[in-house]
Formats: C-alpha cells, sequence, structure tokens
RNA sequence: GGGCUCAUAGCUCAAGUGGCUAGAGCGCUGUCCUGAUAAGGCAGAGGUUCCUGGUUCAAGUCCAGGUGAGCCCA
C-alpha cells in the first residue's frame, strides 16, 4: 500500500527554477500595467517625505556595470523608505548636452565642426541625447528600478535650461562669475577648452631638455669673465617663446659652476643628477647663494632676446630639473598665478588649432608640437641647448579625442571660489551641515574644496546653453564691450528659453533676446552682441537641486541624500554645493552617500584595452537583473566591488537558496489560511515560538542595517539565517510534523503558523533587494492561494511594495526559551557528530534508523526531558534513551523494531496492527482517522 | 608626484575603545537521503590576517616604511 498519498506533502506551483531573464519582464509588466509607482505616490501622500536625488547619467552609450551598481543601490534605498512610511518618490534625469555627445555625433555623421551650421547640429545632438535617454530609460527600468519613469528630468528640457540661464544670471548678478584670461587646459582638435572632469591622464613621450639662458648680470661677488648661463630644464620646448620669467627657490642654495669656458647657474642639490644627464665633466664651483639673493637677476628670452626677470616661487623643487624653472603664465597653472604676483604678461601666442600667431615670427603657423623640434634646432645652433632627450611622463589628454592638450591662456568665464568667501562658506557647511557616508568622503571633499581652482564655465563648443551675456558694442561707449548685467536681460533671455527652448539664444538676432526697446545704460546705443561660448554641463547638472529638487513639486531642496560614485567629489557634488551655497547659502543635500567602483577579479578597473569589461546586459540575458541586485548587496560597494565569473556564480547559489527557502514554505502553506488556521503564540511548539522569536531578532538587526545602508551585512544575515537556523534546522525538523500529522492538528498548524509569519517576513525583508522575487512570491501567493492572506490588512490586489515593513512583535520575543534551544542545539550537534560516524561505519543510513543514548549531566537531563516525544523529531531519530552522567556522552545504536512505511519511522510497534501492519502506532491513529472522515 | 581609501580562508563578509585556539556563509572534498529532488541533511579540509620594522605583558586591530589596487588631482 502506498501510504504517501495520506501525507500532507507540499504542494506548490512556484517554480523552483527561478528562469529569472523570462519571468522578470512579467514582473516588469505587472507594475506597469498596475502603476505600482503612481499607487505608491498616492499612497504616501501626506506621509514624511525622503528625497533621494538622482545623480543624471550622461545620455550617451548603453549602461555599465557602474551605473548598475548606482542605480540599483538608489532603488534599494527608496523602496526601503517606502516601505517604511515614507513618502519616497524617485524622479531620474539625464545629463543631456556637451562634448560627448558632440564627439559621438560628429564621428557618426563623419564630419566635423566646421561642416555643419550650429543650429542643425544642435537638432541631430538633441534627437541623439534623446534616443539615448530612451535607450538607457529601457535599460534601467529592465533592472527592476522603480520611478517616475514617464517623466524624467532632462537638462535639455526648457524648463531645465532656462533655470540654467537664470542660475547663471543670479550668479552673475551676485558677482561670482567674471570674464577671464586664463590658461586653460585646450585641446587643439576639439578646438576647446577642457574642464577639469574632461581631462585625462595617461602616459606621453615628450622632449626633455635643458636650455641655458644667458644671464646679463649676476651678483657681485662673483668674478669671470666667461658668459653666465642660467640653466632650465623643461618638457615643452614650444612654450619657451611665452617664457616670460625664470623662478628660482628662496631657500634653496644655487652654485655658480665653471665647465670649460663657460659658468652654469642651478640649485646644488641638482649638480649631481644634471651632470649626468647632460653628460657634463666635473666643474668647479666659483660661488654659492642662497636663492633669495638672486631675485631679480636679468636674463636673455632665448627666442626674442628681451631681457627677462628671475622671481622667486615656492613650488619649485630639486627633485628634477635645475632648480632654475621657465615660467610661461600663458601656459601653466602656476606660472600664472606666479605672474599674477609678479604683473607678468599673459603670453600665450597661439590660435585655437594650437598654432603659433604671427607674433612669433620665426615658427608663425606651427603647431605647437610640429615646433618643438624646430625650436630645439635653433637653440642648438645659437650654442644654447645644454641637452635634449626623451622622457615618458604623464600627461593631460583629451577625454574624448585622445589627443595631448596643451595650456594656453584665452578668454572665459570662470566661477570664482573665493568670491564671497564661497569656498571658505561651502566646507564649513560639509564639516557641519552634511552628513558623510563613509565619513572620510568628508575629508576628501574638504580636501578638494581648499585646493580647487575657479571653475572654467565656459566651453566654445556647439551643445549646450549658451553663456546669457550680451555686450555693449557702441565704439564711444565709455564702457566698450561691457556685460548688460541688468537683472531685467537675464530674465527676458530666460524666458524666452523657457519658451522656446535654448536654441534661441543661437536662432535670433540679440535684440529679440533681451527686453523690447532696451539700450545700454551707459551709452544709451541699441548696438549689442551676444557671448557665443556655451556653459559647461557640470554647470547644468550642477544646479539640479533648483531645477529638479526645488520646482517639482512632489519634491523638496534640500534633498535628503545624494548617492553617487567616489569621482562625484570632484563632479556633482561639488558642483551642486557650489552652486546652492552661492545661490542660496546653503547645502543642496543633508546625507552623501559614496560608492566605490566596479573593478574586476583582480582589482583592476575595467577597461577596452584590457578586455576586462564586463557587460550588464549579457548577465540580465543569462540569469536575470535580480542577480545583478544581490551581487551589488552582497558586496561591500563604500569600497570598489569585484565582479567575476566566480562571484556571479556564488550570488546565483545564495540566490537560489533563498528562493528554495520561498518555495519550501509555500508549498507547505499551501493548506493554511490565515488567520483562521493560526495557533496563538501561547499553544505553539515551544521550537516554533523559538524560531519566531529569532525572526523578530532578525527583523531588528536587518532594519537596523537598512537603515544605515548596509545592505550587504543585511543579506549575509538574511542569507545565513535562510541557510543554518531554517533548512539546515528548523525546516528539516519540521517535515516530520508537517507531513505525517494529521492535517489540522494543532501540532502542524502550529508549524505553519511559524512557517507563515517566516515567508511573510522574509519575503518583506528581502524585497526592496530581491524585487522581482518577492514580488513573484506575493503574486503567488494572491493566485494560488489566497486564503493564505485572508488577513484583512493586507490587500491581495497590490503589489508587495503598497505593503509595509515587518515590525517586531515584542510579544512573540522569548529570551529565556531562545537560550534554552541553545543548550539543546549544542546537543543536537553533538548527536549529529556522532551520527555521523555512525555513517560512515554503515551503521546507520538514514538518522530515523537510529536509536539515541544520551547521557548528560541532570540540569541537561532535566531540560531534554522537558522536550517528550519533540526531542526525537528535534534529532530526527527515531528513539531516544536518556541516562544521567557526569558528561555528556552520545551513543548510536540501530533503532529497535520495523521502519512504519508511512513516516519511516522506526517503532517495535510496528506490526502489531491487524488492520495497518506495516504502520507505527502513531501513523496508524492518522489514517485511520482519514479514512472517518472520507 | 600629491590628497582620500582599501588589503582577513578559493569567493563574499565578521572580529566596539589592542586581550580567541581569527569567525560565518558559499564553494571545495567525502557522505547520507530520495516525501523541498536540476532540491535537502551531515561531516571534513581550507588563514604566516599583503610585506618589513616598531610600540606593548599582549597587534588582524596602534605607529613608520614598503608592495599592490581604486578614485581624484598635478
Amino acid at each position: 500500500m502506498d501510504y504517501s498519498k495520506t501525507l500532507n506533502l507540499p504542494r506548490t506551483n512556484f517554480p523552483m527554477r527561478a528562469r529569472l531573464p523570462e519571468k522578470e519582464p512579467e514582473i516588469l509588466k505587472f507594475w506597469q500595467e498596475e502603476r505600482v509607482y503612481s499607487k505608491i505616490r498616492e499612497r504616501k501622500q501626506g506621509s514624511p517625505k525622503f528625497i533621494l536625488h538622482d545623480g543624471p547619467p550622461y545620455a550617451n552609450g548603453d549602461i555599465h556595470l557602474g551605473q548598475v551598481l548606482n542605480k540599483i543601490l538608489k532603488d534599494v534605498i527608496v523602496k526601503f523608505k517606502t516601505m517604511q512610511g515614507f513618502d519616497a518618490p524617485y524622479v531620474p534625469g539625464w545629463d543631456c548636452h556637451g562634448l560627448p555627445v558632440e564627439h559621438q555625433l560628429f564621428k557618426q555623421l563623419g564630419i566635423n565642426k566646421s561642416e555643419i551650421p550650429q543650429l542643425e547640429f544642435r537638432k541631430k545632438a538633441r534627437e541623439y541625447a534623446a534616443h539615448y535617454v530612451e535607450k538607457q530609460k529601457g535599460q534601467f527600468k529592465r533592472l527592476g528600478v522603480l520611478g517616475r519613469w514617464e517623466k524624467p528630468y532632462l537638462t535639455m528640457d526648457r524648463e531645465y535650461e532656462s533655470e540654467i540661464v537664470s542660475a547663471f544670471g543670479t550668479l552673475y548678478r551676485k558677482g561670482y562669475i567674471y570674464k577671464g584670461f586664463k590658461p586653460v587646459h585646450w585641446c587643439p582638435q576639439c578646438q576647446t577648452a577642457l574642464a577639469e572632469a574632461e581631462i585625462e591622464y595617461k602616459d606621453k613621450i615628450s622632449h626633455s631638455i635643458y636650455v641655458k639662458f644667458l644671464l646679463k648680470n649676476y651678483p657681485s661677488p662673483l668674478k669671470t669673465s666667461l658668459p653666465v648661463y642660467l640653466v632650465i630644464w623643461t618638457t615643452t620646448p614650444w612654450t619657451l617663446p611665452a617664457n616670460r620669467a625664470v623662478a628660482l627657490h628662496p631657500k634653496f642654495s644655487y652654485v655658480f659652476v665653471r665647465f670649460n669656458q663657460e659658468v652654469l647657474l642651478l640649485a646644488k642639490e641638482t649638480m649631481g643628477r644634471v651632470r649626468k644627464e647632460v653628460a657634463l665633466q666635473e666643474g668647479k664651483t666659483l660661488a654659492e647663494f642662497p636663492g633669495k639673493d638672486l631675485e631679480g637677476l636679468t636674463y636673455s628670452q632665448p627666442i626674442t632676446g628681451e631681457g627677462l626677470k628671475t622671481v622667486m616661487a615656492d613650488f619649485v623643487t630639486v627633485e628634477e630639473g635645475t632648480g632654475c624653472v621657465h615660467i610661461a603664465p600663458g601656459h601653466g597653472e602656476e606660472d600664472y598665478f606666479l605672474g599674477l604676483k609678479y604683473h607678468l604678461p599673459v603670453v600665450s601666442p597661439v590660435n585655437d588649432e594650437g598654432r603659433f600667431l604671427d607674433s612669433v615670427h620665426k615658427f608663425a603657423g606651427m603647431s605647437v608640437f610640429e615646433a618643438n623640434d624646430p625650436i630645439i634646432a635653433w637653440l642648438k645652433k645659437r650654442g644654447w641647448l645644454l641637452s635634449s632627450g626623451k622622457i615618458s611622463h604623464s600627461y593631460p589628454h583629451c577625454w574624448r579625442c585622445g589627443g595631448p592638450l596643451i595650456l594656453r591662456a584665452t578668454p572665459q568665464w570662470f566661477l570664482g571660489v573665493d568670491k564671497h568667501n564661497l569656498r571658505k562658506k561651502a566646507m564649513e557647511l560639509v564639516r557641519e551641515k552634511v552628513g558623510w557616508i563613509p565619513s572620510w568622503s568628508q575629508s576628501r571633499m574638504l580636501g578638494m574644496l581648499e585646493k580647487r581652482p575657479d571653475w572654467c564655465l565656459s566651453r566654445q563648443r556647439y551643445w549646450g546653453v549658451g553663456i546669457p551675456v550680451v555686450y555693449c558694442t557702441n565704439p564711444d561707449c565709455p564702457r566698450k564691450g561691457r556685460v548688460l548685467q541688468e537683472e531685467q536681460v537675464f530674465e527676458s533671455i530666460a524666458s524666452k528659453v523657457r519658451e522656446k527652448g535654448s536654441d534661441v539664444w543661437f536662432e535670433e538676432k540679440v535684440e529679440a533676446l533681451i527686453p523690447p526697446g532696451f539700450s545700454c545704460p551707459e551709452c544709451g546705443k541699441k548696438q549689442f552682441e551676444k557671448e557665443e561660448d556655451i556653459i559647461d554641463v557640470w554647470f547644468e547638472s550642477g544646479i539640479s537641486h533648483r531645477s529638479v529638487l526645488a520646482r517639482e513639486e512632489s519634491l523638496r531642496d534640500p534633498a535628503d541624500m545624494y548617492i553617487e560614485g567616489s569621482d562625484q567629489h570632484r563632479g556633482w557634488f561639488q558642483t551642486s554645493l557650489l552652486t546652492a551655497v552661492a545661490l542660496g547659502e546653503r547645502p543642496p543635500f543633508k546625507k552623501v552617500f559614496t560608492h566605490g567602483f566596479v573593478v574586476d577579479a583582480q582589482g583592476k578597473k575595467m577597461s577596452k584595452s584590457l578586455g576586462n569589461v564586463v557587460d550588464p546586459a549579457k548577465i540580465i540575458d543569462r540569469w536575470g537583473a535580480e542577480i545583478l541586485r544581490l551581487w551589488v548587496c552582497l558586496e561591500d560597494y563604500t569600497q570598489d566591488i569585484r565582479v567575476s565569473q566566480e562571484i556571479i556564480g556564488q550570488t546565483i547559489d545564495i540566490y537560489r537558496r533563498i528562493r528554495n527557502s520561498y518555495r519550501f514554505l509555500l508549498g507547505n502553506l499551501h493548506d493554511f489560511c490565515f488567520p483562521e488556521n493560526a495557533v496563538k503564540s501561547e499553544e505553539m511548539r515551544e521550537i516554533d515560538r523559538c524560531v519566531l522569536s529569532q525572526l523578530q531578532s532578525l527583523i531588528k538587526k536587518v532594519t537596523a542595517h537598512y537603515e544605515s545602508f548596509r545592505f550587504y551585512e543585511a543579506f549575509h544575515l538574511i542569507h545565513h539565517f535562510t541557510s543554518t537556523r531554517l533548512s539546515a534546522f528548523f525546516f528539516d525538523v519540521l517535515k516530520d510534523r508537517l507531513y505525517t500529522f494529521s492535517r489540522n492538528s494543532g501540532e502542524r498548524r502550529s508549524a505553519q503558523t511559524a512557517l507563515y509569519h517566516l515567508l511573510m517576513t522574509l519575503i518583506h525583508l528581502t524585497a526592496p533587494v530581491l524585487s522581482f522575487t518577492s514580488e513573484e512570491v506575493w503574486l503567488s501567493i494572491r493566485k494560488n492561494n489566497p486564503e493564505l492572506m485572508s488577513d484583512h490588512h493586507i490587500s491581495l490586489r497590490d503589489s508587495i511594495f503598497l505593503s509595509s515593513w515587518p515590525e517586531v512583535d515584542e510579544d512573540l520575543i522569548d529570551e529565556e526559551l531562545e537560550k534554552k534551544w541553545e543548550e539543546i542545539l549544542k546537543v543536537r550537534e553533538e548527536v549529529l557528530k556522532v551520527l555521523e560516524e555512525k555513517r560512515q561505519s554503515k551503521v546507520v543510513a538514514s538518522s530515523l534508523e537510529a536509536k539515541v543514548v544520551i547521557e548528560a549531566p541532570s540540569h541537561l537531563l532535566s531540560l531534554l526531558a522537558s522536550l517528550g516525544d519533540e526531542l526525537k523529531e528535534v534529532l530526527i531519530v527515531s528513539q531516544i534513551e536518556l541516562k544521567e552522567a557526569e558528561d555528556l556522552i552520545v551513543r548510536v545504536k540501530k533503532a529497535e523494531g520495523g521502519k512504519c512505511l508511512r513516516c519511516w519511522n522506526y517503532s517495535p510497534r510496528v506490526g502489531e496492527n491487524k488492520k495497518y501492519p506495516t504502520l507505527c502506532e502513531r501513523c496508524w491513529g492518522v489514517v485511520d482517522s482519514l479514512c472517518v472522515f472520507s
């Protein structure tokens, strides 16, 4: 006779195999059709807000793992806060203007800037950006990220663009923005100035030359009839035409040394090294001076022959070069600032293409890189070249075209970081008003703020918002070229942009942009010209606190949290902070959360050249987005996080364990109604109560970890609980009771009550991360066993994200009980070890074939005895004999009697019952009762 | 070169203010079960806590210097 039909075996059609790549789109469809995000918004009206402000990714290309990491973290936080009861809207955004779109598009079109009118190009750029917004939107949604996808914010929206104009105007009027002439990183290929964020440093082979500058005078103690030269070292011979000074360190010691028929001046400490590098014999030191005594010496400019002076500078080093530094204020940042101090002219005789102007007679028209060799040749001819070689060093390159950059002084617009104490104020707020996670993120921000130069806001490009500045061009105006800074001018431009988009600046004549009839307040004329440069995209995204947070009704400025990769300390965190402080005297965020970068198995960054780039789409197609979500949340993302086949494999294993536990729970709850079949806590079996008590502390800890954004701690705990507490212990022990006891028995219902709470709690605790699976379980319950949710406060129609976060039920916590069971578990561990030995020696196979004899000290013995028959269930053995002894000793024997064909337990009484000769005493009762009812 | 940061079993993570024989889980190996079954149970083997010094009765933990890695800057 087959008794398996008389058992209560698990029943569910929740599949063991997830088939996530197929299942996930169904869940996404459900969220879409049920308008889950909108419903959440409706229901949370009036709840306390939690605003996580999305940093806009760049609308170009497919999403990479870094963006996956970022968006998933944001989604987990938003979902957690939502389930906790907050109104936590998520409005995603995109950064749409700027060089990367331009470059890609020019590449795609196969033309350059000069071959297409700006307006025509801008139209295509807009389409291009819009295309990638849609593409990335689909990819982000595929990750399971809930948000206001149907109305994201775009930096190329007219309203947004208008805010950019008005923010610029306000900052200009407040005196933060100025026009300067300053060396900036310039890409001769792209013909544009580059922001710091657009520069990549990589190795480049450069010239390395030592050059003699003839000194026209020198300190009197030195007496010689030989020519005296100071020696400089440079890797950019082409900057020599722009040389305006030579800097020495005031504290270094300098020597005049005679080599053959000439005398050279250089820092004493550099002597040995320089002599080796330029292959000079040992010379004779004629005199030695501290640097400060050598200020104001006159030398002959090597290219122009002008008489120029030596100056003092602290940044001079002896690590490289000669301690005498060639200064070209038009071609170097430090040089520029030193130039300000000494009133040196900013000379930069190079045009947009990086070619020398006519003023550089000898080399006019040459590109600066081509000019290096002729310059060196020229120096050599004059006898001023001491040595010439090559050096490989880190050099700035254009992030888009990859070409080497030059520093070139051009008229640019700047945001003055020290205007109105902006830097100081920002740093103070960073220190006092913003929470930084992890904490070191604060010192990083401070360090960067402290040292950052003024922010170059202008770009000589096509795709962006025009700098909204109008000049008076009347040649007779007392201040020709002055900017119209009247508020109504900026307002007029902003409103035009709001009406027609930023193209209006390039389409319309200047008169149509300023207020009708407006005339120059200075000269009364109406001759105007508009600025041609466009605004740095970092400024655009940097004001999102104003254009998005402050303007969107559902949002709020400041945001509760910004969360981005650690590179954004220099990027968005900083540009947002600076603009917010300048505009409104406060930071745009209460908390800043930083995550690391995704690196490969060895911890190396991903790059095309290393060939170690992992494409998220491949993982999604093969394993599902859920695996990516879990992966993110198993790692400590305050550091860089690794990805590899092995790590993904491990994530899949962990996923399977959790999923199977859900399946087991569902299967064993198929005939359980809540609350009808639920057993009151005080009537439950001890072990069931014990697990529920442990579940409460799991809720506590997991919630705390979510609250401190340490999802990996939460998930390691959940996984640990699921594997060890549930799968390896509770579920295993419970099987006998669930399967063999009569369906409606108190014992079985007690177990199910525990299982019910476990299932409901766990799917909620995992929902922010395992969103697809938790929702799938939720949907499965509603479809297959709605009776499980007859609990009135759970609405069947809703997504799991409309239900709330599990609360700790203090009544279920029983620490005494947990302690007691810890003792029992220790005994169980001992029993399992002995069982394993007996299994190895083939005495028993299944543990149910065993009878266990436990000798234990009296207190432990009484503890075990108190469990009665439950003890053998806990140990999953057929018989138990308890004896008193000094120490714990466990022995295992073959169980007595025969095997019950129904429950597989052994009992001496099997065979006693004539009606059921193959069943044990417990089962024949159960089977009998079944027959009575059937 | 400078700023910030990281380094603990094959992998992912633990080890308040220095006090353990450095812990989990996964994976691995062996094994049992076949009523969670492309599941589940049990047992076992895995660590010079990156290296070198130092402080201390005591260092994975503190200090200094290396090495490797990441972000940012020059």
